[in-house]
DNA sequence: CCTCCACCGGAACGTGAGGAGT
DNA sequence: ACTCCTCACGTTCCGGTGGAGG
């Protein structure tokens, strides 16, 4: 019989009970430290179930630090105490990275609310405002509380008007525009200063209550994990290091939870990979390895072409084996390295500031200091992972970049 | 203690691309 | 087709800065 190339895979025995509790879209029992945060969406949103409208809310905090999580985890209660009791409540959640136009969010609220009789909103081709009214019939039609999730609000605020008018039509809806039926409005945002883009009258609408999210701590990433552990990998696979290891990465992360359960699941696959019963803390450096590596290639991709030959500059002074190179150094290389690729070198003001840009996206340290009798600059080294090729992906992404690293290689043969 | 280097980084301005309105 | 507006990217100008070395 002829072999199939799935034969050698399927007939390893996985080590995962169940991958999907390990993975983001999973929501979890119970949901450990978190428990303030969740007592204050509990406090405000128990109007519902009293019939009146709970105030608007804005959730902040870190990547992974459990808003999202927190939110439909309230939320599912809310819609099954309310069902209980014989209040109408309905949440909506909607992710403004995926929705991103007022009319597409409005669109998609007005059609997740839709009984069979009514009719589908289309993708497009309604004035917004005939949008806007079809949502406010719906609402007062269906009555009760309409409990509206905006997930990384900030995406949809950043361009510009369009987030105002959203916010400004749907805070509006509970100032005489519904009969019978209440809205409240969540926004979740990264960014603490996400309001300040707003205009004020929105503002002062939205955000009554604001609840900050702090980053999870080692240990409580921890307490995270376990309990996702035990229900997605199977008993005795894992090293008892594994999970503190795994905790204590993601903690330097910006305490990241998301983070911490990426390298536990990766961990996990590697084992599976190499063909061993047992997850053990090499594995989870290989994980912390490829997230390193899947994160930082794209950035290194879309760098524009000026910021790549910066970050060229700043390579080759380290493989000379400098380092705290200072700006002037890189300075020297970048114009250089200008001249190969056949662009006109930016001044070193505009450099300094591409420096920075770097040092923002994470790919370069650069610390202004003293240098006494010579002069401020900063101390610049990369910070890439170790077996990273930063010049082949430059390369790749961009021919020219070719011309540079080739012109370098003449050089240095030359010497 | 003072000087002075070599750059920092804010501010104002110029330019061209792209979008909205008409 | 046109104006107007916004935005990102760059330049020019310039006052600041911290500590090694006189």
């Amino acid at each position: 019989m002829a072999s199939n190339l799935f034969d050698g895979l399927l007939s390893v025995r996985s080590l995962f009970r169940d991958r999907r509790a390990l993975g983001h879209a999973f929501n979890p029992d119970n949901l450990p430290h978190r428990g303030e945060e969740i007592s204050s969406l509990v406090n405000n949103l128990v109007e519902a179930l009293r019939g009146h409208a709970p105030s608007n809310m804005n959730l902040y905090g870190r990547p992974g630090s459990g808003k999202t999580a927190v939110t439909r985890f309230v939320c599912r209660d809310l819609e099954s105490k309310g069902a209980a009791e014989g209040c109408n409540i309905r949440a909506v959640e909607i992710n403004c990275r995926n929705v991103d136009t007022k009319y597409r969010v409005l669109a998609e609220i007005g059609n997740r609310l839709a009984d069979e009789a009514d009719e589908m909103i289309p993708f497009t081709g309604w004035p917004a405002d005939k949008v806007f009214e079809h949502v406010r019939a719906r609402m007062q039609a269906r009555g009760g509380v309409h409990v509206i999730v905006l997930d990384e609000i900030d995406y949809l605020v950043r361009k510009g008007k369009e987030g105002d008018d959203l916010l400004y039509s749907l805070t509006s809806l509970n100032i005489g525009l519904l009969d019978g039926a209440f809205c409240c409005v969540i926004g979740i945002s990264n960014d603490l200063a996400f309001t300040e883009m707003l205009d004020p009258r929105v503002q002062s609408r939205l955000s009554p209550i604001d609840v900050v999210f702090p980053p999870y701590n080692a240990s409580q990433l921890e307490d995270v994990l376990r309990p996702r552990a035990a229900r997605g990998i199977k008993e005795g696979v894992l090293d008892e290091a594994v999970i503190p290891l795994c905790a204590a990465l993601a903690a330097k992360e910006d305490g990241d939870a998301r983070r911490a359960l990426d390298l536990l699941r990766i961990s996990v696959q590697r084992a599976e990979q190499n063909e061993v019963q047992r997850v053990g803390i090499s594995h989870v450096r290989q994980a912390q390895n490829q997230l390193e590596f899947d994160q930082i290639t794209p950035t290194i991709q879309n760098l524009p072409l000026q910021q790549k030959l910066v970050l060229f500059s700043v390579i080759v002074n380290e493989n000379n084996g400098l380092t705290n190179i200072s700006t002037g150094e890189v300075y020297g290389t970048y114009e250089m390295a200008c001249e190969n690729a056949g662009e006109k070198p930016l001044t070193s003001r505009r450099v300094s500031s591409l420096i920075r840009g770097l040092d923002m996206a994470g790919i370069i340290t650069a610390k202004t200091t003293s240098r006494g009798r010579h002069g401020m600059s900063k101390r610049i080294n990369t910070c890439l992972p170790p077996a990273f090729d930063a010049l082949e992906v430059m390369c790749s992404s961009e021919p020219v970049m070719n011309e540079v690293v080739g012109a370098r290689y003449r050089l240095q043969n030359r010497l």
